[in-house]
DNA sequence: GTCTATACACAGATAGAC
DNA sequence: GTCTATCTGTGTATAGAC
């Protein structure tokens, strides 16, 4: 083993760690005994935890703009290219116990540095950015119809999305959600025919 | 200074600690001097931190409650009710710091018994249920237009507003959000003329 | 009911051997 | 790079005086 890739089974461990518990709800013991190694060796790479964090979010935010790359080339009609976002966020937790990295950071903002916080700021520009432009290609090919600031409507749909995941995870919901598509559709008077494939994983 | 007095004092204290911190991002020490007192004496009222956080849910779910029946009473139309519904989540935190104890209690989920994640699941279906029939009514009496459950759109609006309050703190945007009473609208085909007026606070 | 004092486990973090 | 050993601060929680 590397050490290229013990950095990465740490952060891998750790993001499931912060997803599921939350970013102050797990020790270094913890990791140390998912990963299989000791204590001392993770300080070894992130000396300090906002270390942890910072390459956390850095690479789940590099990780989320690969897969909407992916998504922008795969998928031709904004239509598709909305489900398959949406699916994203469905697929993340099909237990219904992991939350977006933004949500937990979000949650636990008050113990992290600025740096990160910067990050977390920067991942959901990064969201609504991209959804506002799909909104309004969309909006062009006839495929949505809504009236108003397709950046408003990007950054509530983020929002749903976000308060979706808390909802699931308080519920105990797991699965695909059956409420979203529904609102979604609603809010962008379109069809959206057909079950929505969950082909995306976040990384 | 009675016995009744510093209970409430320890979890008016607490809830702000854990709605801007976390659940676990304050200690008892960090409470006890936020009340002026020690932390054994914490313990004589909440034995166990988790002992504490129900007591918090408890407390904030009755509260909420409470409001809800103040605004039935106050708003006869269907599009006020909503309105100050949704302006119960834009007052909850001003500075944008706070979140609803719902968001916060869901992203700690892990770390709490069952017994406070069920008080978490009602205060959900509370609202879930309350704005449901709101938007029942309101579709009855023509304020509202949409297609599909109520009970679905209900709980997409509920997710919207915990949502929003995590991208409100991540991205320190303080005051009413501008965003948001927009995509409910368009949600709810609705004109909702006018500045919604801030009244209501959680207690 | 509130305090002082303290127990005990665990947190993040470091030094230095291998 | 990974380990053992250890430091120091802090966490929740309790015993018992007042």
């Amino acid at each position: 083993m590397e050490t290229a890739d013990t950095k990465e089974r740490i952060l891998e461990a750790s993001q499931a760690l912060v997803q599921v518990r939350g970013f102050n709800a797990f020790s270094y013991r913890d990791l140390a005994e998912s990963v299989g190694i000791r204590t001392a060796s993770i300080h070894y790479y992130f000396p300090r935890k906002d270390d942890l964090a910072l390459s956390l979010v850095r690479r789940y935010h590099e990780g989320f703009r690969q897969i909407l790359r992916q998504i922008e080339s795969r998928e031709v009609r904004s239509e598709g290219r909305l489900a398959s976002y949406l699916n994203l966020f469905s697929s993340l937790s099909e237990d219904g116990l992991r939350l977006c990295l933004f949500g937990v950071f979000s949650a636990d903002a008050a113990s992290l540095s600025e740096e990160v916080l910067m990050e977390i700021r920067a991942f959901c520009d990064t969201n609504v950015d991209w959804v506002s432009k799909v909104l309004k290609a969309g909006q062009k090919e006839g495929a949505f119809s809504f009236s108003g600031s397709p950046l408003e409507l990007a950054r509530g749909i983020f929002a749903l999305m976000e308060g979706e995941l808390l909802v699931r995870r308080a519920l105990r919901a797991p699965g695909p959600p059956p409420g979203i598509p529904p609102v979604v559709r609603a809010l962008l008077s379109c069809r959206g025919d057909g079950p929505f494939a969950a082909t995306d994983h976040i990384p």
